[in-house]
DNA sequence: ATATTAATTTAGATAAGACTAAAAATTACA
DNA sequence: TGTAATTTTTAGTCTTATCTAAATTAATAT
């Protein structure tokens, strides 16, 4: 059995792993938990132990099956929270991590199996995250960040890479959410920003907050 | 902030305070828990430093006000999910204490307030047990013990005492849930065994199954 | 190629929560 | 009332997960 302390580890080595699955260094784990990189150490040789993953030192880490299956696992869980929290207790977008963080580590098969057909076996999560099914299979997502949309060229908004409250809050400033439909018009090479246009009104973002917007492009 | 253990310990005590409040003894918490004697030592001594119990050695311990509040609190936090389970995920009776167990350390005040008006703020979990409200009141209940019943008097199930899925499924199978109609027909001096009508249908119970079930008489 | 810097690991501590075994206090009862 | 039995506490150990400080390995730059 796994602890939420080793869940959280898995986690974060699923995220930092990318779908490029490349190696994760230690102080990356470190940055990503927010603790020390001697805590990171000690962890991975006690995961590496139960062959959660890959550990060679100095080397950096990686899944492995075992591992990403129970990581995979707690992201269904997370996100399946997440829309329950969403659609059917009315909380916001930008409200919900946290509690999912806490509600991603509740031990039972059989809830998370009612709670996923409660929901009507959902694919996205309220920040358009995909939602692994009970295999660990990910719905396919083609959606590009819209600093690498064409010019000119439209498409909707159908997930947000960062799930901060910070960042949620400035997105509903600017009336961007899961499927708000935009248009790129201009890209202003002085500073890297961005020229939209969202239900007919100009907007002007950074290119560091377009990286963090996916986007289907039609 | 309390840990997972300090409102174990808590609930613990509530529950073996009774409603006379009465003092609770080392053994009996370690007995309640599952653990050992010593580590109750040692937990409530932490617990009287936080001003969440009265602790006097060799003296048993009682909850402050302050305990008392957050102990009702994991109650509510547990009732309330259980209802959660059987109203909207379709769980038996028998399947969601322990995973009720879980779900009663989740810290969010505001997720409790929201699972609270979702449900329509309910006054008993599926088990008949009373849900305190938010400020910690408890809906008054006048129901009493199966074996306490005046002979040739009709009441309802409204409450179980014992939420071991051995008991519910024993219950389950004498047809007897929240809501049966029952009459007390007779006491059998010798065992002490209860002759019962539910349904029409004659039952034979034992004194220690009939303590644990509580009636409204009507 | 070697010296410096950065990343990583080890060593040693700490805190929470549990345990066993032993000591101390309380209760029971002859 | 004094001894026996029971209950409770203390002392010492263990595991998990963290930390700081020091040591070691790897990477970088001259």
């Amino acid at each position: 059995m796994s602890t939420q302390a080793e869940e959280n580890y898995l986690k974060a080595i699923f995220k930092l792993s990318g779908k490029e699955k490349k190696s994760v260094s230690t102080n990356a784990i470190a940055e990503e938990l927010q603790t020390k990189a001697s805590s990171v150490s000690d962890m991975v040789k006690k995961l590496s132990e139960k062959d959660l993953i890959n550990y060679v030192k100095y080397q950096g880490v990686s899944l492995t099956s075992q591992g990403h299956s129970l990581a995979v696992h707690i992201v269904r869980k997370h996100r399946l929270w997440e829309v329950f929290l969403v659609n059917h207790l009315d909380f916001k977008w930008d409200e919900v991590h946290d509690i999912a963080e806490q509600l991603e580590h509740i031990k039972s098969p059989e809830l998370v199996s009612r709670l996923d057909a409660f929901l009507n076996h959902p694919n996205y999560d309220p920040h358009g995250d995909p939602i692994p099914n009970d295999k660990g299979e990910f719905p396919k997502t083609t959606a590009i960040p819209l600093n690498e949309v064409q010019l000119k060229s439209k498409g909707m908004v159908v997930a947000v890479e960062i799930d901060e409250p910070s960042f949620l809050n400035y997105l509903d400033k600017l009336n961007i959410s899961i499927g708000t439909h935009v248009e790129v018009l201009e890209l202003n090479d002085f500073d890297n920003s961005i020229d939209i246009k969202i239900d007919s009104v100009l907007q002007h973002i950074s290119i560091d907050v377009a990286k963090n917007i996916l986007i289907s492009v039609s």
